[in-house]
DNA sequence: CATTAATATAAACAGTTGTTCAATTGCTCA
DNA sequence: TGAGCAATTGAACAACTGTTTATATTAATG
């Protein structure tokens, strides 16, 4: 009748599970940890930003050079950069009225690399 | 005039930074490397999908056991189960009416291990 | 100082994504 | 066989994302 608590085990088979989901809820990582984990994997999930983040792992490079090697606009890649820049991921450096953008950050280029190598098996 | 060709290099710094374009290029990743790399990655960005991973990294589950665990709705466990059994991340088992799912390869488990590792510092 | 070049930013748009709701399938057991 | 349950599926919707277009900012240059 109340439908309000719902939120219980929705399945009959209770018993033979509830040991299996202790276990299993106890291994895993917590709630903070996995978000956080997300957003990072969220970064490296578009192609734009994994060309920019490979691109700087190499050289530090204006955003016209990025915008010419990647192939898209340098509105879009600004905005890119923007982003990288709020997530502390990338640094710049401006030399007259040019910016030359490197990465900040070794973890993400680490990820990268391990990435690559699962994809080029 | 003619504003077709507006693809050749957009800033006037040609010359300083060719050299550094052709030396990026070729050290980069190609393509289509990157666009799968970018797909996987795109796997592990959702919160829920990456609590799956997780979960069935410690153990077989069933898709109640699923919901239940990570707090979402049946269905929308069975939709992502359904995007990740397409990528032939899990696979599956059935017994009697319920359906038991476990991780179907090992890349993808790796990945998310050494992302843990990053986030977990 | 006016102009032009290199970025940055704002607003808008189209495409995508994750969830919910409702309906359905396939299985078990009485 | 039919009632009930686990899981799947399709449609719909809101939220989000990446790009474009247009405009602004800042610095060199003549």
């Amino acid at each position: 009748m109340n439908r309000k608590e719902e939120k219980e085990h929705l399945c009959e088979v209770i018993q033979p599970h509830q040991e299996t989901l202790k276990l299993v809820k106890q291994a895993m990582s917590s709630e903070k940890n996995l978000l956080s984990l997300a957003e990072t994997f969220n970064v490296l999930a578009d192609p734009t930003r994994l060309k920019i983040i490979q691109a700087l792992s190499i050289k530090e490079l204006c955003v016209c050079d990025l915008a010419y090697l990647i192939g898209v606009s340098i509105s879009a890649i600004s905005h890119q950069l923007r982003l990288l820049r709020h997530l502390r991921l990338v640094k710049f450096r401006k030399e007259g009225r040019m910016v030359y953008y490197s990465l900040a950050d070794g973890h993400i280029e680490n990820l990268l690399q391990q990435g690559l190598e699962h994809v080029e098996e």
